[in-house]
DNA sequence: TACATTAATTGAAACGTTTCAATAAGGAGC
DNA sequence: GCTCCTTATTGAAACGTTTCAATTAATGTA
């Protein structure tokens, strides 16, 4: 592969000034910046990445973790990151499949040593502590989904799922429901907590009393959604509805409720969270929350690049509000 | 951040050594190798990795090119590939959302200006040329999903995909249908090719007539799938069973189905392909046929790693097979 | 003890850029 | 034609490693 001084050489000028053409880093005469885009074309010129990053100290790349690549939300992230990154002349470095406080730390411990530029991170595990003193040493940090404390909400971009649990629920009311169980998200889960948060307070607000029995706390997945509607069934509460805190949980539901005929929404409405994809195609069409994932994902990667004083053009958002997305799983009473 | 010079005056010894202990590419002393060691853990060293691939020429990145983030079957993908390339100290450098020839070439040209070591890719548009010249020269390429040309074999990982339509089909046959229509996916894709060969396949292994009026073809999504279900009952063909392309446009069709008051299995029998997460919680539960994606990207990871002489631990398998899977959306005659 | 052999250590070059102070080239004004 | 500015160009240092030939130290043999 060619390099520098190979192009200044054909082009008759210093190494200098092939560097200042290139980088516009300096003003050049416009003939000799013709003849030194000659020889780069040429010879099929590229600069060295790694020597350009032993002076310039940027590598070009912005890390990203994730906690599971497989699931459509963080595909979702992912792809808006990825849009505004690749638009900056940047790329991705990604790191997934982390859970628990130590393998987080190793996933951005790795994408440290790997030189990236900026790290946008999902992180359940880890304390704020921890993000605290990353963000003193070390490239520029930004958080997504979560916003525990003050002195990280500039670089953090979140979701107010204590909001959302508050639509869905508020939703159910809204349509004569009274008796509202809740499939709720792991409570290790910030976003679990949040939307159960929300659920309490849509009741509270229509004076509707709390059922702790009305409440089973679940795992964020189909299985785990089956098992918990299937133990509230047997509870026989007499609920008319039910909020699970994601589409997959609620997908397991309904496939419970399926398996001991009710009806849905005949006979129990149901609201799910996230709208994923499926969602839609699921029996019944599911009324879901849906979270502008994609563009949590470019707010984020705007923020990042802000940091690197990259220009990036559209708008940063920190908060995000989700929306209520109705479609065929509750029945009005 | 501590340079490599800081560690060898701190723990007197020369640069060379201290290069030497970290890479272990010649002895040293063991009473000089822990005076290294406890130097490099004091100043919390990392060697810059600019440096190092300036001399090395590794990047220690995989590039992988994906089309599309959001969707499962890539994520499982991408989920493979990561964990055999972190296993080796890697990581990946990702490039997605593209589709066409040219972007594809673009996001391809972007992987290896960043000094990718190896990269995977998924590729629709470019030709088998593009890929050979690509092979010539710079970093080894892996090529996943297609096999067109036996000079690329060696460094492909590809689903059987006709075997999948063949599968599919032939469970419809041996439960008694003859008139199966098919939701073909797109005839510029070569997996979709592949699958509609597979059904014709399967209906003349059974001495069943390939009647045209049987297929549509669609474009692998869930809206696709709908609209293409409802032209085919308009055409009122009798049929008693339907083999869709993948399990979103077996989605759709289903979404169809029930608007058209088509009960499923009773009425039609239905089969998908690529068993999403999702399959089993639609309605009805759909048979389907299993690709190993996740496997698949830890083979095709494996081979890039093979090709930069690291080792990686695990088996190689190139042409995989597809599995069927019985859930509850055929129905025996 | 002297010598040969092996093991450990090191100095310096090389990798391909960017950067900045220093020099050269052009123009303007007189 | 000379001086002074401004604009272009350039030489060389610096970035932090790895590598390899050369040197030094340690060990074994006669």
């Amino acid at each position: 592969m060619a390099t520098i001084k190979e192009v200044s050489r054909l082009a008759g000028v210093s190494i200098a000034t092939v560097s200042n053409v290139i980088n516009g880093s300096a003003p050049v005469a416009d003939k000799t910046k013709k003849r030194v885009l000659n020889a780069v074309e040429k010879l099929n010129y590229e600069p060295n990445a790694f020597a350009r990053g032993l002076i310039t100290k940027r590598s070009g790349g912005i890390g990203v973790t994730v906690n599971d690549l497989t699931s459509p939300f963080f595909g979702a992230l992912l792809k808006g990151i990825e849009s505004v990154v690749e638009a900056a002349g940047m790329h991705l470095m990604v790191s997934s499949g982390h859970a628990g406080s130590e393998t987080e730390k190793r996933s951005v411990d790795f994408l440290r040593q790997r030189r990236a530029d900026a790290l946008i991170v999902y992180l359940e595990g880890v304390s704020d502590d921890d993000l605290l003193t990353w963000m003193k040493t070390g490239p520029p940090l930004i958080i997504v989904g979560r916003r525990h404390i003050p002195e990280l909400e500039k670089v953090s971009v979140w979701l107010n799922n204590e909001r959302g649990g508050y639509l869905a629920t508020e939703h159910l009311i809204n349509n004569g429901h009274t008796r509202i169980a809740h499939l709720a998200g792991k409570m290790t889960h910030q976003d679990g907590r949040d939307r159960l948060r929300g659920y309490r307070a849509a009741l509270d607000a229509a004076g509707l009393p709390f059922d702790p029995e009305l409440v089973i706390e679940s795992d964020f997945t189909e299985i785990g959604g089956q098992h918990a509607a299937e133990q509230l069934l047997k509870r026989d509460l007499s609920m008319t509805a039910l909020f699970a805190a994601n589409d997959q949980t609620a997908a397991g539901a309904l496939n419970a409720l399926r398996g001991a005929n009710v009806r849905v929404p005949e006979d129990l409405s149901v609201v799910g969270y996230d709208d994923i994809l499926l969602a839609s195609f699921l029996y019944a069409p599911l009324t879901t929350v849906r979270q502008p994932m994609l563009e949590m994902g470019q707010s984020a990667a705007r923020l990042a690049l802000a940091a690197l004083d990259t220009p990036a053009q559209g708008e940063v958002k920190r908060q995000f509000e989700p929306e209520l997305i109705q479609r065929a799983s509750v029945k009005r009473l």
